[in-house]
DNA sequence: CAAGTCAAACTTGTATACAAGATAAGGCTG
DNA sequence: CAGCCTTATCTTGTATACAAGTTTGACTTG
């Protein structure tokens, strides 16, 4: 892996789990000393990192780590929510034993996550990987990737939700009731769950209330 | 506009109309000299033509305008059909009067272009049109924004397919009915349709047969 | 003391010189 | 003559000096 892929890896993860806080300046000049490397191939991550909404650019200003978003966070559950509705349907009536395996083995790792009482961080890993290998599984890997690209507020909006430990468990049972439907090709009953399971807590206001300064006014 | 964003529009427009066809090569130098600017903003430029696919870029080799990838057309055509159904799922409820005379007009200025028999630009124009005033008038603007910029392989797929003259009354009359069973809130039959309207030409081997040269081996 | 102004110290934006890898042609050697 | 190796010349990648806008704060002036 190249040292620009390093340092995106980086900065990546540290605004991802907050590590980085909405606001924080990403100078430059600081980076450069930071990673021991000029300015010029910093600037193509800091332009990588701009087109993917992870840093807001005010031209000779400077760089800022972005706010999050909550009408991106909307849209962006409205699409996941239309794509796995898809999939799901798609997947209810080709999902080979193999995959049912798959998913079945995410899920028990989770349980165990959520009795070991562990961080947030191995819960939320699982969690993406469940809904991963529902695309994988379905041939859309690459509409996954895609997303990935503009999930910045979506994932940041996510973490701070799942801090709150009761929040897991809910999860779970859902994940666990998607794939009893999907196995026994109940289709009517799957959109109705995938409908709710993404967009529960957009209309809270647990964010606004407990992480203003995180929100974008 | 700023200078970069000039730039930009230009290369844009000049790959997506295939006036820079897939395989031509885009040199630093030769920018630098074209459009009067040093190598350092053209960079910025060309790192973001790559992250939205327009061209490939081989480290200490080359930059080369992209190869149409029919599997990314595959991937967005199933993406936007989702998204459409949902969508017009949702029009189909909430569509005010003001919003059907705006796709009405559209419409009749699509079908006068048909009848004068003028280039597939404006036509292409006005397909855009209507599908991007669906998405405004659901409040889905975000979305459309963002699968624009996915949209390299699609839109010049979409470009050589319309090149037969027959296809375009044939989309025409299903934009046509895609807006009557919306306003008649025939929803069973409309997402067979938009399903049909996205996913038609995708099994065809116009291309393949027409343009080898342009497609991703 | 208050308010406005000017300058210095920041920020990013641009141009350019140099580094380093890739390619292709030419010449050497068998 | 064939094959290989060397070298010249491409390409993009990096470092750095300089340009230009923004902000901050101190100083001057009323």
């Amino acid at each position: 892996m190249s040292i620009k892929e390093e340092i995106m890896k980086t900065l990546k993860q540290e605004i991802l789990t907050l590590t980085l806080k909405p606001g924080a300046i990403l100078s430059e000049t600081v980076l450069s000393e930071r990673f021991q490397i000029s300015r010029t191939p910093l600037r193509d991550v800091l332009k990588q990192l701009s087109l993917e909404a992870y840093i807001d650019v005010y031209p000779k200003k400077g760089n800022l780590v972005s706010y999050i978003d909550l009408e991106s966070v909307e849209q962006i559950i409205f699409l996941r929510s239309a794509l796995e509705k898809e999939i799901i349907k798609y997947l209810s009536e080709h999902l080979a034993l193999k995959g049912v395996h798959e998913l079945k083995d995410i899920l028990d790792r989770q349980k165990a996550v959520i009795l070991e009482d562990a961080a947030t961080e191995p819960f939320l890993n699982l969690d993406d990987a469940f809904h991963a290998a529902l695309f994988r599984l379905a041939g859309r890997e690459y509409l996954w990737n895609l997303i990935q690209q503009s999930n910045v507020h979506y994932v940041r909006y996510r973490r701070l939700h799942m801090l709150r430990k009761e929040k897991l468990e809910e999860i779970w049972d859902e994940h666990q009731r998607i794939l009893e439907y999907m196995t026994r090709r109940e289709t009517g009953k799957l959109e109705a769950l995938i409908h709710h399971h993404l967009r529960e807590d957009i209309n809270s206001l647990y964010l606004q209330e407990n992480f203003a300064d995180y929100i974008r006014g």
